[in-house]
DNA sequence: CTATTGAATGTTATATCATAACAAGTCAAG
DNA sequence: CTTGACTTGTTATGATATAACATTCAATAG
């Protein structure tokens, strides 16, 4: 991969520009609601993750920054990214080293990735069920299950070998 | 992590040099099974991830081969290792670009793993309800779900705060 | 027994991802 | 207007991973 990018949104079209409205009004209440600042550059950085509606790396996103007027060199965008997903405006997908903007914000949701191997397509599935599986799991050990990476790679709709 | 080595086995004491002839053994059984080939290299590797009982990155897997007498270009540990991963002796912890013997070999299990954020330690967590909670969620979006990395991070009982 | 072939390994080189450390700018509180 | 906390910019390097090709090895067809 030169570029990491990865293609297309969840498996379903959609409107897509009420993504980024609704992900960017998201992002508003939450800093005035934590007194955390959307600062030019991670307000920017959520926006082109919002807009290019698919898992970027971050020295895609980098790339994208340094064409607005923004530092081009790797913390800058690191820095950003994490910000967000610290903050549930981001999650990172370990599976490809990339970052997608969340699809739920504010929902109180630890996601489960589903990740197409031909298309590369990334969808945020419902996950308070796999979630309470974990945590039952973790509670046979006495684990304190803290944050979670739940993410699978198989086939979406489209990529799937049509029935006989 | 100037070596990624990462702490501690599952979160109970427990007879050691027993993993280590199980892994191999079950190893052994699979290769005749399946027509596919220990070699020496790829035996060493799970020698060593099993011996280390932990988490461990490709490099300092190769330098323990390095020390054995075999090459010690990275490409000779990722091949093993994936080699190892493709047949379920090993897995690969993404959040923490390493990888581990498997505890629990022809089970047909999807691991979850349990990372100790303070410790490093990592367990394999009984995993049969997670890996159904996400293929439920998979098949509301139609998603055919092949392989999946199920990891959490948090606290060990060793190292949660002791309650007052 | 050798020639062929496919798999595995060794090696070189480089791509890709990520962060430490410090300098410089910004902004609000005192 | 100065202090102090935070953010951003920059330099440099570290850490992870793979492409591409050369070599070796083992099984087997001839």
């Amino acid at each position: 991969m030169t570029s990491s990018q990865v293609a297309d949104p969840a498996f379903a079209p959609h409107d897509h520009s009420h993504c980024t409205g609704a992900g960017l009004a998201w992002a508003e209440d939450l800093v005035a609601a934590k007194g955390v600042r959307l600062t030019p550059v991670r307000r920017r950085v959520l926006e082109i993750l919002l807009e290019a509606h698919r898992a970027m790396g971050a020295y895609d996103v980098l790339q994208r920054l340094a064409a607005d007027g923004f530092g081009n060199q790797p913390p800058v965008a690191y820095r950003a990214l994490e910000f967000l997903v610290e903050n549930g405006l981001a999650h990172r997908i370990r599976r490809l080293n990339a970052f997608t903007a969340c699809r739920h914000p504010g929902q109180d949701h630890s996601p489960a990735f589903l990740i197409c191997r031909l298309c590369d397509a990334v969808a945020e599935a419902p996950a308070a069920p796999v979630r309470a599986a974990m945590d039952a799991a973790a509670a046979t050990l006495g684990f304190a299950i803290e944050r979670s990476n739940l993410e699978a790679s198989g086939l979406c709709p489209a990529c799937q070998p049509v029935p006989a």
